[in-house]
DNA sequence: AATTAATATTACACTGAGTGTAATTTTACA
DNA sequence: TGTAAAATTACACTCAGTGTAATATTAATT
């Protein structure tokens, strides 16, 4: 997948600070110029000089421009599977994941994902990459899934849960969106899966 | 949305003729292109020399070189939109979406679908674009089923209804590929369709 | 038919993302 | 201290995509 692998994390010898720092020195650099001229506009050559690299080795550690705004939203995924590990399994799937993805997205600043998600639209490639990101995530959940209730004859309905958990994630986001924060992220989220039941 | 409205289908003088042409000597050539030498060792230059225009011109019918792949899906988003306006409408609308997709998507080829999910396969911005592509058939969806249903109340609802119905969509083209045509596509999304209510 | 307006096509030059390569520096480790 | 591995850089290159302005073609008008 990526390049920079955060889940290495041990023995944090002087190398590994150091990749540490720069990483964050792209990222932070990256943010704030896409905040403060807006994504096109800011070159690979502002970023990497504003980190205070080189622009080749930009491509040391980000494989493309775009990544630098997924880094910031592809941990969620994982998170949301360690919770689900901790859920018991004698409740129905989707409870399961229910319960775990409020627990992880509730604590996410509002605010901090709003000004994400008006940069990536922005852009349509960058917005392209969000979208398909939702769909790798959707891959590590039925995964995670698979791995607590497995049974061949199980996994068209588990590939339904991760679809529409996932979904409702991404539903829940954009009525953060559209209503600009009025309720919080863990409400709405509630409020999406509730629905979902209703609805079938 | 796209530069090419295939909408406009109306008194077709020799402009529109000829711009139709064109059009399909540039798709055509694209896709035979890709398929010979694949996605990325096609250069724009290649295309525009075998569809017989210059570099420059492609942009005149393209807004990037994805859109020659992305032109063969989007279509699909008004197909269903249509077949859903025929559909009666007392019943519920998920049983409403699952008739119009069923009736659409059943005459396509499934040997054609996989080849072109093949090709998207072979790049990320490619595979990134088609996923996008999704979400806005979902768009599309919703204001069909808001066009249908209307009511402020109804509106989570429907969100998720069209959600989960382009859902549906993609884990049955996602199950043809995997089965590699061993089912119909028609077969697969009854099966999604009935799973689906099965799991809630 | 001649004139004019709109649309289509092209050449040319440019920016910026991303890659290949090879040389140099820095860190780890024996 | 020496040496292997990893990090950093310079340089040159390809290709997608844009701006501009000039030319060619089709449509519309009188």
């Amino acid at each position: 997948m990526s390049k920079n692998s955060t889940a290495t994390a041990k023995a944090p010898g002087l190398r590994e600070r150091k990749r540490r720092e720069t990483l964050q020195r792209i990222t932070d650099a990256g943010m704030r110029l896409f905040i403060e001229k807006g994504y096109e506009a800011t070159t690979l050559d502002d970023i990497a000089t504003a980190a205070g690299i080189s622009r080749r080795t930009f491509f040391y550690y980000f494989d493309s421009k775009d990544e630098i705004l997924l880094s910031m939203q592809s941990t969620m995924g994982d998170m949301i599977v360690a919770a689900l590990r901790k859920q018991p399994d004698n409740i129905r799937p989707i409870e399961a994941v229910r319960n775990a993805v409020i627990e992880i997205c509730a604590p996410f600043s509002s605010q901090e994902m709003m000004a994400i998600d008006r940069l990536m639209r922005a852009n349509a490639v960058v917005q392209a990459r969000k979208q398909a990101s939702y769909i790798h995530h959707e891959r590590t959940l039925f995964d995670a899934l698979c791995e607590k209730w497995p049974g061949k004859d199980r996994e068209t309905g588990l590939r339904i849960v991760a679809m529409l958990s996932i979904g409702a994630i991404r539903l829940s986001t954009e009525a953060l969106n559209r209503e600009e924060g009025k309720r919080s992220l863990a409400e709405l989220l509630a409020d999406t899966f509730h629905a979902l039941e209703r609805e079938l």
